[in-house]
DNA sequence: GTAAGATACTCTCATGTGAGACTAAATTCA
DNA sequence: TGAATTTAGTCTCACATGAGAGTATCTTAC
């Protein structure tokens, strides 16, 4: 790839750009399962999937892991508790964060969401042999590691 | 790669969910390059930076090629035409539609922050050797097919 | 050639987001 | 300890976005 630094910007090449328009219509594509059916929000999806994973975190530590603004996190939080789909447990640690875990009915949620996601995924890498895919994978962990060191 | 499609999702694999965080740093640390220092908001830097590229369209194709809300184009367009940045020409085929193009000050604007975009990203792609980043690349863009394919 | 439908764009309105003030709790430092 | 600072989370406000109505123009079908 010849790049001239002076005047020429391809931007198919250019990766805020491309990665940013692929991205979103990965994530409008894959919402669209969730999002009437178990009527979810993208941050309450990002949650759920995130205190299934992780186990019992604090709001703050979600806002970390999913790069959400506190204020998102505080307002999907709240609606996920009254729905109750997650548990808010007071934390001996720290009164001010208390530690969320998903419920019952959170979990059981979560588990009806998941082969989707990972049909949905399958579909989509249908394309690329696995070694292609794992070799993506780990370029983009590269991207991500040298994005979280400039900041 | 295994994946269990009953009951586990990991996120760090999901790209609807890890692309879109990567894509989200990368948008907002490169946007701080051009935001503050020309005055540019997200949408005004993809449509000059597409009509740069690609010359003379209308807010309809700019709209496709950058996969951005009618709306937002609308007044990202107004705003960049009350700004001497772009022209409007009447569309000899479609009266509806006017033809929008750089103007010299949209194509000086654009020049200086080119090689900006370019050193950004050659450090962005630092960590990776040229046929790595070509890999990626190609990869990429199959993911985007087939998320076109599916539309 | 004209009526009916489609399309390009603008505008209005409802909604979600992020910045920043605010409160309560924890930590640091003297 | 106690005072000053930092931190977690909520709330308010300003703003950007996207859905949908409205207008002008173009296309299709009879």
């Amino acid at each position: 790839m010849t790049t001239d630094n002076q005047t020429t910007l391809d931007l198919k090449q250019f990766l805020p750009y491309s990665l940013t328009n692929i991205a979103m219509q990965m994530s409008e594509q894959f919402s669209e399962l969730y999002q009437q059916q178990f009527d979810l929000t993208v941050p309450q999806w990002r949650i759920i999937a995130n205190l299934a994973q992780y186990g019992e975190r604090t709001a703050k530590e979600l806002c970390d892991m999913a790069q959400m603004d506190k204020s998102t996190v505080s307002r999907a939080v709240k609606s996920l508790l009254t729905r109750n789909l997650i548990i808010a447990k007071e934390n001996p640690e720290d009164k001010r964060a208390n530690l969320l875990s998903l419920s019952v009915e959170g979990n059981r949620l979560h588990e009806q969401i998941v082969p989707l996601a990972n049909e949905w995924q399958a579909g989509l890498v249908s394309d690329l042999d696995s070694q292609e895919l794992k070799q993506f994978m780990n370029t983009l962990s590269k991207l991500s590691n040298h994005l979280n060191k400039s900041v």
